[in-house]
DNA sequence: CTTCGCCTACCTACCATTTGGCAGGTAGAT
DNA sequence: ATCTACCTGCCAAATGGTAGGTAGGCGAAG
């Protein structure tokens, strides 16, 4: 099927650029790598992304979409909102785990400067999607509190500086203590 | 002074490859726009630095120097280690004051897959010593506490994220509002 | 059934630009 | 003469992008 195909490799190009800028970001992401990796030749990505900014921003998108339905999922699983803001740092230690990897959006965030328009603008909605998450899970367990918002931004800051941290000596067990360490002083809660 | 002019040049390199650098990172920091701002030609900065790899292990050198200088300062000129706590963050606002930049080793740390050795090495010195530095300060409040080093990586891991995060919208009252909220939980408090 | 046109998903060949680096040279100071 | 601190000219490699082309699949028409 020739719209199977057409996916599979539009699909395969997201893949592996989402892999590539998570361990280069963007202005290290090249598509003569991405289409060594895909099986295809470089100029064909053009056939599925007109340049380079639209790739970016693809991908910066489809990153949001994934880890909202994760979240999503989280959620719907386990009532506990205590639970959930315990199980939220896995997320970033999964990317750890997978190479030593940063977030894409925390990456990007470092290299706002050189990214064009559209991909900022992914970039930005991810970490307003995590600040909401975070801001309904706290509200769940302290409704009253005027403060849950600057508490949820703080937690996604604080849980993006753990894996920065940790990626920059490639020590897992530290992004591990920092987090303890969060919880212990009542940040992750 | 021949070596008045040399301090003069090397200098120069050193101060603008580390404003470039805390804006477009390792990776974004090129010899001819270097040279360019210094007013010399691209090729002459091999004078003063054998490679790239060179000069960006000398810029984070330089930067861990002068941020450790600046910490000594801060403790030599208070001696309530609240209040030094209290005015840590400081530093990593500055650099978003001066156009958005980010602190020279956290954009680093992003780029560690890229990095040579040399810098790599600088970049965790950097991290090492406001570490220990904190770790200083929270034992003057607690000496008893047997998570203090913990904290002190947390703290400086959770800083480092509010910088991040205000510089992927270009925003220090997000800054600001993330370490009331550190301050409020009891991290920075 | 065959042919044709259209579309999809690639490919080849090339381009201009940028980048770290090298080799050889020079001016000025001592 | 020697040394310092540059300069010029060039190179190879890397990169995003363009233009033109092709193979295969599919549907419609004859």
């Amino acid at each position: 099927m020739s719209m199977t195909i057409s996916s599979s490799s539009r699909e395969a190009i997201l893949t592996a650029a989402r892999r590539a800028a998570q361990m280069h970001g963007y202005n290290g992401l090249n598509f003569r790598d991405l289409a060594k990796e895909v099986g295809i030749k470089a100029a064909s990505i053009y056939y599925h992304f007109p340049s380079k900014a639209d790739l970016g921003a693809a991908v910066a998108r489809r990153y949001w979409e994934d880890i909202r339905a994760a979240l999503n999922a989280m959620q719907a699983e386990t009532t506990d909102p205590r639970l959930c803001l315990r199980r939220y740092p896995e997320m970033f230690r999964r990317s750890l785990e997978n190479g030593n990897r940063l977030c894409l959006c925390s990456f990007m965030s470092a290299e706002y400067a050189d990214l064009p328009d559209a991909v900022r603008h992914e970039v930005q909605t991810f970490a307003d999607i995590n600040v909401a998450w975070l801001d309904t899970v706290i509200s769940a367990i302290d409704q009253a509190s005027p403060h849950n918002t600057g508490r949820a931004s703080a937690i996604f800051a604080a849980v993006s500086g753990a894996q920065l941290m940790a990626r920059s000596r490639a020590d897992i067990a530290l992004f591990d203590e920092i987090i303890d360490s969060y919880c212990r002083s009542g940040l992750l809660g």
